[in-house]
DNA sequence: CGAATTGAGTTTTTT
DNA sequence: ACTCAATTCG
C-alpha cells in the first residue's frame, strides 16, 4: 500500500532514479519533468523501503523555501516529525555541523552569521583601514567570494602571488578580512562552506563520524553548486559513494555567483560507476513552447543534451511582436493580458510577466496601472535586508555575540546619540591597542582619566543600554526585541510603515528561540509571496526559476537587454543568457507571449535595438510573428489596429449584470450580435458561466 | 555632529 | 533618469 502511493504515479525514468540507491546517481531533469516529485519520493522510498533512519539521509536543496516544500511533501510518507530532518540548504546544514564542530578551527560554535551587507560594511572598513581606494569593494567582495568558493585560503593566494599589485592588494584585504571576522567572532555565507570542507579535510576523524553517519545523500539543483559546494559532497560520499544530485545543465543561470555547471557536466568523471538517468517528460507545457524553448536552447555548445516532450497536446502559438518602444510594448502586453482575463481562460495570478532586468518594470507598471490590472513585483529585497529589520537584529547579535564589531558599528549611532566617525575612530584604535573586541574597549575607557567628560558620558549610556540587555536570559526571541525596542528607543521618530515592519518582525519571532532566530534572519529570504495574491507577477528571469504560470510574457527580447551588454561579448556568458532565456520560456503552461522592441530609452539614452539574437533560432512556423512599423503609419493607425471590435451591444465587456440565481458577476467576454449575443459571466462563488443574453434573463446594472 | 549638495555608476541574486 | 554615497557647509 505505501508502495502504491510511493511509486504508482511516477513514470518509468522517474521510478528508475527512485529505485536507484547503491550507487552514484545523476538524474537530467528537464524543465518541469516532475523532479521535486522524482527526489521527494526518493526520500520517502529511502526511509520506508530502504530502512534507511530519516536522519541518516543528508538532503540538500537550493532555498530555504524549497527545503520547506520537500518537508511538507515528505510528511505524508513518514511518520515522523519532519522539523529536524538534515534537508536544508548547503549553508543551513554546514551551520549545523560548525555549530558542533567547529570549535577545533579556532572558532566558537556561538558565532555570528554575516550576510552580504555586513560583509560589504567589513571590507569597506578594512579596505580604508588598508589604505586601499574604498570604492573597489564591490570588486573586492565579488574576488573574496569566488576564492572561498574554490577552497582558497589568503595565505594560498598571497604565496601564489603574480605579485601583480591589484592582487597583492586583493590578498592582503582577504588575509585581513578572515583575521577580523574571526575577531568578530563571525562567518561569511562562503565561510560556512569553504569552513566545512576545512574542517573534514583536516579532521579524518570528524569527516568519518559524519561521512558515515549520513548513509545516503541527495541534492537539488546540482547545476547551481558552485565548487565548495561540490567537494563537501565528495567528502561525505567518500565513504559509501550513495549520493545522488538532480539537476538540468540546461537551467544553469548562477555562474556570475559561482556556479559551475562543470560540476554536472563532470560528474561521471569523479563518481566514474555513475548511472545517469534523463527526465525528459515534460508535464507542464504545450508541445509548442516546448517546440521553441527546445530550438533555443538547442544551440549551446556546453550542454548534454535533452528531448523534452509532453503527452499535453499542441496548444495555442508562441506569439512574439516587435513593437516601436518600450510603452508601445508595455501597452501592447496590458491589453492582451486584459484580454486573456475577460475571456475567462485566465485570473490575474495566472500571468508573470519576465524580464531580464528589473528596472524594465517600471514601462510594464505603468501600463498595467492603466488599465487597472492588479500587479506585484517580485523584487530582490527581502525582508531581513531593510534598514529597521537589520538594525534591531544587529542589537540582538551585539548581545549574544559582544565581539560583533560589526553589528556594533552599526547600531552604535542608531538611534542618534551623538556617537558620529572621530568617537569611533578612537573606540577602534583603543580596541586595537588592546586586541580586544570594541566593547570591551569602551568599557575599559569608561575608567580611564584623560577622557571628556562629554565623551564618557556617551559611552556609559551605550554601554549600559547594552549591558542592561544582556542581563536578561529571554525564553524567545520576541521577548529579546520588545526589550531591545523598548530600552534603545529605536522607534522613537521612526517613520510608521517602518514601525510595522518592526512589529512584523517581533510577532515573526514568537516562540523562537533567540539562537534559531538569527540564524533564520541571516539565512533566510523572503520570495515567497508568488501567486500569493489575485494579481499578474512581475520579475526577473533570475527569480522566475523554479516556478511555472499558465502564461507568460517575456519582455525586451533584444541585443543588449537578453543577451544583457556585458555578457555580448563572452560566449561563455552569451551560454548563460540563452539558457535565461530557456528557462524563462519553460515556465510558460499554456501561453508564451514573446516582445521585442526597435528603440528604447536606457539609463537616459535612447538606443536603437536590435532583436535578440536568440530569436533568429526559433522557425518561423513555429510562432506567431507580429511586426509593427510604426515609422510610416502613424500613431493613430497603431491604436486602432490590434483593439478588438467592440460588439454594439447592451452587454459590454466589464460591465455588472445580474442573473435571477447566481447573483452579481462581470461580464468578461462578448460575442454575437443581436439576438445571437452571447457573454462569459464571472460570478464570485460560482464561476464563469456562457450565457445566450435572449434566454439567460439577465439585468444590467 | 548632522543636513544639504554634488557626483559617479548603473545585471542577474541566494545564502 | 535616478539612486546611493561621499564631501562640504552650518
Amino acid at each position: 500500500m505505501a508502495k502504491d502511493a510511493l511509486l504508482d504515479d511516477l513514470n518509468a525514468q522517474q521510478r528508475e532514479a527512485v529505485l536507484h540507491c547503491d550507487g552514484p546517481l545523476l538524474v537530467l531533469a528537464g524543465a518541469g519533468s516532475g523532479k521535486t516529485r522524482m527526489i521527494t519520493r526518493k526520500y520517502a522510498y529511502l526511509a520506508k523501503k530502504k530502512k534507511i533512519p530519516l536522519n541518516s539521509i543528508f538532503a540538500v536543496t537550493f532555498t530555504n523555501k524549497a527545503a520547506q516544500e520537500m518537508k511538507e511533501r515528505i510528511a505524508p510518507f513518514v511518520d515522523h516529525d519532519t522539523k529536524n530532518l538534515w534537508l536544508g540548504t548547503f549553508h543551513s546544514q554546514c551551520a549545523r555541523i560548525l555549530r558542533r564542530e567547529i570549535g577545533i578551527l579556532g572558532y566558537k560554535g556561538d558565532f555570528t552569521v554575516y550576510d552580504d551587507d555586513d560583509q560589504n560594511s567589513l571590507i569597506r572598513h578594512i579596505l580604508r583601514e588598508l589604505n586601499i581606494y574604498e570604492a573597489l569593494y564591490k570588486g573586492v567582495v565579488s574576488r573574496i567570494s569566488i576564492l572561498k568558493s574554490h577552497i582558497i585560503s589568503p595565505e594560498e593566494f598571497l604565496a601564489k602571488g603574480d605579485g601583480f599589485s591589484f592582487d597583492e592588494k586583493l590578498g592582503r584585504a582577504y588575509l585581513k578580512y578572515q583575521h577580523e571576522l574571526k575577531r568578530c567572532n563571525a562567518l561569511d555565507f562562503d565561510d560556512l562552506i569553504m569552513l566545512a570542507v576545512k574542517l573534514f579535510e583536516e579532521n579524518p576523524k570528524i569527516l568519518k563520524k559524519y561521512a558515515h553517519g549520513f548513509s545516503y545523500l541527495l541534492v537539488d539543483e546540482f547545476q547551481d553548486t558552485n565548487r565548495a559546494q561540490y567537494r563537501l559532497m565528495q567528502l561525505l560520499a567518500s565513504d559509501h559513494h550513495c549520493i545522488s544530485v538532480v539537476g538540468d545543465d540546461d537551467q544553469s543561470i548562477y555562474y556570475f555567483r559561482g556556479a559551475d555547471v562543470g560540476n554536472i557536466l563532470n560528474f561521471e568523471r569523479d563518481f566514474p560507476k555513475a548511472k545517469i538517468i534523463k527526465l525528459e517528460q515534460n508535464y507542464r507545457s504545450t508541445q509548442k513552447i516546448l517546440d521553441v524553448s527546445g530550438c533555443v536552447i538547442a544551440r549551446n555548445e556546453n550542454r548534454r543534451g535533452k528531448k523534452l516532450w509532453t503527452d499535453r497536446g499542441r496548444g495555442d502559438a508562441v506569439t512574439y511582436s516587435h513593437l516601436p518602444n518600450e510603452e508601445e510594448e508595455a501597452k501592447q502586453l496590458a491589453r492582451t493580458i486584459k484580454d486573456l482575463y475577460l475571456k475567462g481562460r485566465f485570473e490575474y495570478n495566472d500571468i508573470a510577466v519576465l524580464y531580464r532586468i528589473n528596472l524594465q518594470a517600471r514601462a510594464v507598471e505603468d501600463a498595467l496601472r492603466e488599465e487597472r490590472i492588479p500587479y506585484q513585483v517580485i523584487s530582490g529585497i527581502s525582508f531581513y535586508q531593510r534598514r529597521e529589520i537589520k538594525d534591531v537584529v544587529s542589537y540582538m547579535r551585539l548581545i549574544s555575540n559582544l565581539e560583533d564589531n560589526v553589528s556594533l558599528r552599526r547600531i552604535i549611532n542608531s538611534p542618534p546619540r551623538g556617537i558620529g566617525a572621530s568617537t569611533i575612530g578612537k573606540i577602534e584604535q583603543e580596541a586595537k591597542k588592546q586586541g580586544a573586541s570594541m566593547f570591551r574597549a569602551m568599557k575599559s575607557m569608561l575608567k580611564a582619566q584623560n577622557l571628556a567628560a562629554s565623551f564618557k558620558e556617551k559611552i556609559s549610556e551605550f554601554v549600559s543600554l547594552i549591558e542592561s540587555l544582556t542581563r536578561t536570559q529571554y525564553k524567545t526571541a520576541a521577548d529579546m526585541l520588545k526589550d531591545v525596542v523598548e530600552k534603545s528607543e529605536y522607534l522613537n521618530d521612526l517613520e510608521e510603515d517602518r514601525i510595522q515592519n518592526i512589529l512584523e518582525l517581533v510577532s515573526s519571532a514568537e516562540s523562537v528561540q533567540p539562537r534559531d532566530f538569527l540564524d533564520r534572519a541571516a539565512l533566510a529570504s523572503a520570495s515567497d509571496s508568488v501567486n500569493a495574491a489575485k494579481s499578474v507577477s512581475l520579475l526577473t528571469l533570475h527569480s522566475a526559476k523554479g516556478l511555472e504560470f499558465p502564461a507568460v510574457f517575456i519582455v525586451g527580447l533584444e541585443e543588449g537587454i537578453l543577451p544583457y551588454f556585458k555578457a555580448m561579448d563572452v560566449p561563455r556568458e552569451v551560454e548563460e543568457e540563452r539558457r535565461l532565456f530557456y528557462v524563462g520560456m519553460t515556465r510558460a503552461k499554456d501561453q508564451l507571449f514573446l516582445s521585442s522592441v526597435r528603440r528604447r530609452r536606457l539609463y537616459s539614452k535612447i538606443q536603437e535595438q536590435e532583436p535578440s539574437r536568440f530569436l533568429k533560432d526559433i522557425p518561423r512556423e513555429h510562432c506567431n510573428w507580429i511586426e509593427r512599423n510604426i515609422e510610416r503609419t502613424g500613431a493613430a493607425s497603431i491604436a486602432a489596429k490590434p483593439v478588438p471590435m467592440q460588439p454594439k451591444s447592451l452587454y459590454i465587456v466589464g460591465c455588472r449584470v445580474k442573473h435571477p440565481s447566481w447573483g452579481i458577476g462581470v461580464v468578461r467576454d462578448c460575442s454575437g450580435e443581436g439576438d445571437d449575443t452571447k457573454i462569459t459571466v464571472n460570478f464570485p462563488g460560482v464561476g464563469l458561466k456562457r450565457l445566450a443574453v435572449k434566454l439567460a434573463n439577465l439585468e444590467r446594472i
